[in-house]
DNA sequence: ATCAGAGTCAATCAGCTGATTGATTTATTT
DNA sequence: AAATAAATCAATCAGCTGATTGACTCTGAT
């Protein structure tokens, strides 16, 4: 992952200065605990408080109610899930190739190494059902996803590195669905679903280039 | 949807003619609506009880325990999904086709005509992920798609509308992956969707006859 | 008529839940 | 040193929650 593509909000996030932003961002981490370890249904502010090793009435000090605590959660994992990633692919020498390898390779380690990553964003995915603000949460995260990966077809059709005789938003549809199905769907079966997914995507030239790679002979 | 798949049990599940089986009914669409309403982190018995017009203790005389009525309504919801389908499309002289296009004709119809039914089915399966009494009736719903899904694969392939250069078990995975991910990744698009999907799984020769047939000339 | 069992409900229980209060401590500023 | 603000906690509140109890009704069998 490109460090520098990190913005500078999501560091502050994740690693604060002051006293004060710490603390929260304690009390965030162990609101996600006790999510993933039960789910918003067994959520309880008790519960969170003593995983920090807090009392009480210091959560609430410093999120006022349980919800501003919920919607403090949906931003933590949101910084999450720009900083983690998965390990970055062995370079094809296509850049759009890369980029779409990452996709996979972020799944693999989602699943393999954050499971809980995944599950507290499943939770918070349905709460944002009910949940306008940790809706606009969601949806902010996803649209920043959407807009990455739309880059990244663009470039590659450009670059005629992907095919160029499906619609740019056909061809973002199916692999958000796709990429979205992997994390309902199971971990297992990346590996094919990555192959087929290249099989399908990538531009007949670059296919034949890449064979040529893989049996130099 | 073809009437004489529906297994018999299923309908005796929604059609109960004993006065007791259809007040347990009663209260299981009761919890529906309680669930489709507020998730299970807002499901109260007491709610489902008043929705069923029926004191709390009568319920827990159907139901012992509020893990009894959950389990109860994970059963509900997979005789739901086996009852409740989309119109069937239009014959186009591939029955492998037309099953595929029952898939997405289903998925818009749950969009447009029971967004509780999807609503309901994600809490369950992120209940699932925590409670082994749910997600063994969860795997159960899941299982028996997914044989769906192989049995019109492999008809499909041997009858050659389907193409035969990608192995069964990756167009298996990646058409259930893809369908999974409608369900979370929005309802609009679907006609992309499948669009997409067509042309990538059809074999060459199907896809040139209609073509021919759209355009008759 | 009597009895047994299924079904129903008002009332209640013990424990939990989010949130508040008021006192106390700690850190910073003047 | 004094004053102000920030942070923390034990104790408590009012209301909710799943579940139980015991009394009452209805139905069908004897």
């Amino acid at each position: 992952m490109d460090e520098s593509q990190i913005p500078e909000w999501c560091k502050h996030w994740l690693e604060p200065r002051d006293d004060h932003s710490r603390k929260r961002l304690l009390l965030l981490r162990a609101a996600f605990d006790a999510v993933a370890e039960s789910g918003f249904e067994g959520l309880r502010t008790r519960a969170v408080a003593s995983l920090a090793g807090v009392n009480v009435a210091t959560l609430h000090y410093y999120f006022p109610t349980k919800q501003d605590l919920i919607q403090g959660l949906a931003q933590y994992l949101q910084a999450k899930f720009i900083v983690v990633h998965g390990p970055k692919p062995a370079p094809s020498g296509f850049p759009a190739l890369d980029r779409l390898r990452q996709e996979f390779s972020d799944s693999r380690y989602y699943f393999a190494c954050e499971p809980r990553l995944l599950l507290v964003n499943l939770e918070l995915g349905v709460r944002g059902k009910r949940d306008p603000e940790v809706q606009r949460v969601m949806e902010e995260m996803h649209f920043h996803w959407r807009q990455g990966l739309e880059e990244m077809i663009q470039e590659g059709i450009a670059s005629g590195v992907f095919r160029n005789d499906i619609a740019r938003q056909e061809m973002l549809s199916l692999l958000i669905t796709l990429l979205s199905g992997i994390v309902i769907a199971g971990g297992d079966r990346i590996g094919e679903l990555e192959r087929v997914t290249e099989a399908w995507i990538l531009s007949d030239k670059v296919k034949k280039r890449l064979a040529r790679q893989r049996e130099p002979k």
